[in-house]
DNA sequence: AACAAAACTGGAACGTGTTTCTAATTATGC
DNA sequence: GCATAATTAGAAACACGTTCCAGTTTTGTT
């Protein structure tokens, strides 16, 4: 009722799919951003997005699915903007703290979609793999991205620079958790994954 | 029925409610020992520790405390008995090595229990500090203990110690919520944790 | 254009975490 | 020994994720 964005009267076939995948995203982010992860009703995503119940899991068989989506989706977003661009810093250390803080201010901005998301990605089991394998992909290609200096060549990149990425990505993760759950300030979280970073890339 | 190991036949005041609590947690704990965390039903819960589901909500305002309570309980444990014990190893390396490694083959020997736990650890919130906090202090306190080789020598824990622990702690974490959510083998988060410990603990 | 298959709607219904209420029961102070 | 306050039991009710179904609309094929 409130909704529909139809361009004119005459939807065609698969890009009214399209229409509804999308609709059901944007709806999952606006009620993120606005409530964090209860507010992601199922019942309130179907109606915002202008779908039955239904419909909404026939597109995405859980909340957990649809939440960690959408977090692929921005994760992947996030990743091809900072990987066109050149990173600054000297070092390796510098360069991946400058990147991990960018992206911690930017979620810490927006604290109830982070909530959603991040919990919805630590309650993720097994059958969201494939999901979960696209923030993961994203998230260590930023991380090397950094520590490369933003040269997109690729053979350059080493066993040993993803090892690091995971290995920071999980400590970046965990600091995540903490300060979403409020278990940790910002500036904790800040710091602890300064600390980390020197720990591990101190050449 | 089954649980009830009151001492004796005079059960005191405070008594009462110690065993209350106690037969709440070991309901808990064989329930997500058979069944996960879906097992861990508050109606079955309470039903087990033969007290009345509003008692069980007195005792433990949300399941989530009930669960990060057991784990905290468990953790408790664990690092009492580790640090009353020599770590064998050479190196701070293998130390931290050999106990990680065998916290987590102590928890997969448990998939169900663990996977009860970790979920529950991994969603709480901020409400859930002071459990999550006890689990905490336990992990680092293994991990700076490790580190020295069983030395219970108090003074010698330096700030960087602490900060190497707490690293580790969330790789750890991370390896276990992959493991546990069923995105990686067992083998693949022992390989993980050994990369990170050399990466950090390389002297 | 006619038909079959797939997708969608609207709504009911179920399971489990959580809340709430009232009547027993138990503990505590005088 | 009794009055009063806490605690507990028992059960109903609510909220939200999820499932299911009957009927309708859309899509694709011939």
């Amino acid at each position: 009722m409130t909704i529909a964005n139809s361009t004119s009267t005459d939807d065609l076939g698969s890009a009214a799919q399209r229409d509804r995948r999308k609709r059901i995203l944007d709806a999952t982010y606006d009620l993120a951003t606005a409530g964090g992860f209860d507010a992601v009703q199922m019942r309130a995503v179907a109606e915002q997005a202008d779908v039955a119940l239904g419909t909404l899991y026939r597109y995405f068989p859980s909340k957990i699915h649809l939440l960690v989506s959408a977090l692929g989706r921005q994760f992947e977003e996030t990743a091809t903007r900072l990987n066109e661009r050149e990173i600054p810093g000297d070092t390796q250390a510098d360069r991946v703290l400058y990147v991990l803080k960018r992206m911690a201010r930017g979620m810490q901005g927006d604290p109830k979609l982070t909530e959603a998301l991040t919990r919805a990605f630590m309650f993720a089991d097994s059958s969201v793999a494939n999901e979960i394998h696209v923030v993961g992909m994203s998230m260590t290609s930023i991380v090397t991205h950094a520590m490369h200096g933003g040269v997109p060549v690729e053979g350059s990149i080493t066993d040993r620079d993803v090892a690091v990425a995971r290995v920071l990505g999980d400590v970046w993760l965990s600091a995540l958790v903490a300060w979403v759950t409020g278990r940790s300030t910002a500036a904790e979280t800040a710091a602890h994954m300064d600390t980390a970073i020197h720990l591990i890339l101190r050449d």
